[in-house]
DNA sequence: TGAACATCTGAACAACTGTTCATATATTAG
DNA sequence: CTAATATATGAACAGTTGTTCAGATGTTCA
C-alpha cells in the first residue's frame, strides 16, 4: 500500500452508471470499517508464507524458537522476528521455561482460519 | 519479502535445543509446501483493506467496477487493478451485461473465510 | 461512422515488507 | 563472577505493493 487519499471527501470520480437501489441497500450492509482494517490486518499476518508455516507447524504442537527454525529452514532470527508480529496480532501465545521460550496458539480461531483457507485451496486445485 | 534463501539446504543455524520428538512427529503433519504457499497467498489477497473492502461489497450484492468504486471511495481505476487481483486468484468471477460488467464472488469459501476472521476480531476486540 | 461511457492496462513512484547481520538481553550452569 | 545458550532487537537492503495518471479497449446508441 502505498498513497491512500483521494483528493478530496467527495465520491472518486463523476459516475453515471450507479445502481442507486443497489448502493443504498449495500450501504447500510458492510461491516463498520475499523473492524474491516483488523479483520484485513489479520489476513495480512497470515498471508505471509513463512508465517502461515509458523502456524501450521504451532497447530500441531507447541515449539520453541529454535525447534520452528530448525523445522522451517529459517534463522532463528527470523523466526523471532515473525513470532513477534505473530504475538503483537494475538494469533500466538508464549511461557518461558528456564531459558527457552514456547510459543502456541492463542485460540482456535487461528486454527479455524487456516483450515477454511485450505479447504478453499483444495477445492479450487483439485479436480 | 525480499531475499529468500538461506545459504544452503542445510539446517538454517547449529542449534543445540532441538526437541527431536516434536520435529519428527510435527513434521510428518505438516501442510504440503505448495499447497500451504497457496493459502498463503489466498489470505494475502485478502489481507489489503481495499480488497477486503470490495470482497466485503460482493458478499451483499453482485456489483459493477462504478458501484464499487461509488460505494468504497476509490478511482475507479484503483478498483479495476484490484479487481484483476481478486479474479487471478479466483475469488470473483463476473458477467458482461452491454457495457457494464457484473462483479461477484466466486464461491462461499470467501465469505466463510471473511465470516471467521470477523468472528475472531470481534472476539478479540470487545469485552 | 463517431461520440459517450465503462472498464482495463502499463508505467512510475513512494511506502512497506521480510530477511540478514551484528548486537543486545535474559537465563542457567559452573 | 564468567561462559554458554536461547531469544530479541535495530539497521539496512532489495523486492514488493497499491495508488495515480494517462491512455487503450470494448460496447452501445444515435
Amino acid at each position: 500500500m502505498a498513497k491512500k487519499k483521494v483528493s478530496a471527501d467527495a465520491p472518486a470520480c463523476e459516475i453515471t452508471c450507479l445502481h442507486e437501489d443497489v448502493l443504498k441497500r449495500v450501504g447500510h450492509g458492510l461491516t463498520d470499517p475499523e473492524v474491516l482494517r483488523w479483520v484485513a490486518a489479520l489476513f495480512k499476518v497470515m498471508g505471509d508464507p513463512s508465517r502461515l508455516k509458523i502456524v501450521n507447524a504451532l497447530i500441531l504442537s507447541e515449539m520453541c524458537v529454535c525447534d520452528l527454525a530448525a523445522l522451517l529452514k529459517m534463522t532463528p532470527s527470523a523466526v523471532s522476528h515473525q513470532l513477534q508480529i505473530l504475538r503483537q496480532s494475538d494469533l500466538v501465545k508464549w511461557r518461558r521455561d528456564g531459558k527457552i521460550i514456547y510459543y502456541s496458539l492463542d485460540d482456535e480461531h487461528v486454527s479455524n482460519i487456516f483450515y477454511q483457507g485450505l479447504v478453499h485451496v483444495n477445492e479450487k486445485h483439485h479436480p
